[in-house]
DNA sequence: ATAAGTTGATAGTAATACTATTATATTTGC
DNA sequence: GCAAATATAATAGTATTACTATCAACTTAT
């Protein structure tokens, strides 16, 4: 997944930084490890206090940049959805034929990340493992709805329109194409996760993907339309 | 939703207790109110020290039924799927005809609880909302292996694994009836979380019901391979 | 009536999630 | 090259969380 990413840069909300992290070492470090360790420890057991240890340096100055963790992983999260938009886009936007584009843009998301790309500090890797396993709990808040008012998921929202429009330029006629774009993306994420640690529910395994399994329900959904 | 249950009793693993919370009226208080305050304030929020207050009883007390509202979590929401599970062998297994069969089971499990039934301590309209807005939170832990094994989700499982077989009973051909299971269950609390939270990634609202969204989906990718 | 078990009250610990203050680097602007 | 501005580090402190331990009081079963 090598692309032109020199000079790309991927921008999130600033209401979900007090300082902007892209601005300073310092702020690199923090994006960059605190994707390690909430990869490796999980986002429960993550803390500042652990992460400015592994970095050596301060508590206090990480608060600096995020009011809390939350926010940072909110930061991660928007940054990986910021980031699949512009693979998306790059690789679709000279399809023509809308079946074609879609099944593309289906594979896009639903594929498992094997390989860290151009942006130095943020290993994609481990980022989808985080978007993975942590997601939904970065909108499963009781503050969300005033949090979705300051714009926090607005790339999210943004990736899900594109695809709803997609969906319906292979199906006008078709009734359903956000739910069905929000589908993709969410149960994406969820066989994922079950083929890891849920195997027996989820027909998806080393050999069979998500991808194959949501591209066959979004075919067979959408071809069905097209025939009647 | 009233029926027959007056007698009936679910039963979760027991390892997620350290005394059945059934077998005294401080137990049941606490399932009782730690549903309403969990749906009230949010799991993030709930402590064991507030519910304690709420119910006028000692924090340490709460401790000899649950090791932590973790386990609590767990088991509310197994409860929960146990009583799905109930609804659903109720409701369909007098039906011999394996759509009309898969057709009433999606309308059970995507359902919207609006009305509280049998079971007198335990508030199924907030278990409802606790399940859609938590559940994940459940599973998406480091610890989620062990658990597992121990059995914690066991009920979850048995759960799609009877709406796999009825797919399967649908269409044998069909390539993806666990995943498909798995779709249904998850992305119905999904679609109904949207609804409330996100309007504009789904097309459900007012009118429009998860379980439409779904029964649709799912009939039209059966239907494909039935056409076959 | 006594023992066994349940609950309540109190105290205490380690960790978390911060905030505030001050000192020390580092950068930059001139 | 130096002063001013800014960033970071160090330290301390608070309130809350997530427990554990102990003991007293009360309830129930025999």
């Amino acid at each position: 997944m090598d692309m032109l990413l020199q000079g790309v840069q991927i921008k999130v909300n600033e209401k979900l930084y007090l300082k902007d992290p892209e601005s300073s070492g310092l702020g690199k470090k923090i994006v960059e490890y605190s994707i390690q360790m909430i990869n490796e420890i999980g986002f429960e057991r993550f803390t500042f206090k652990k992460l400015g240890h592994q970095i050596g340096s301060n508590e206090s100055s990480i608060y600096r940049y995020f009011e809390n963790k939350h926010k940072l992983l909110v930061y991660l999260t928007s940054w990986y959805w910021g980031w699949m938009e512009y693979q998306l886009v790059f690789a679709t936007h000279s399809i023509k034929n809308p079946k074609e584009k879609l099944l593309k843009s289906i594979i896009i998301i639903t594929r498992e990340i094997k390989e860290d790309s151009a942006f130095s500090h943020v290993n994609e890797v481990f980022l989808n493992q985080i978007v993975i396993n942590e997601y939904s709990k970065a909108y499963l808040t009781k503050e969300v709805d005033e949090e979705n008012k300051e714009g926090y998921y607005a790339i999210y929202k943004r990736l899900v329109g594109r695809l709803s429009t997609m969906i319906s330029e292979v199906d006008a006629d078709y009734e359903y194409p956000t739910s069905l774009a929000s589908t993709i993306l969410e149960n994406g994420l969820h066989q994922h996760y079950l083929r890891e640690h849920f195997p027996s529910l989820t027909d998806c395994n080393k050999k069979v993907t998500p991808t194959q399994y949501l591209t066959h329900l979004v075919s067979n959904t959408l071809k069905q339309h097209l025939n009647e």
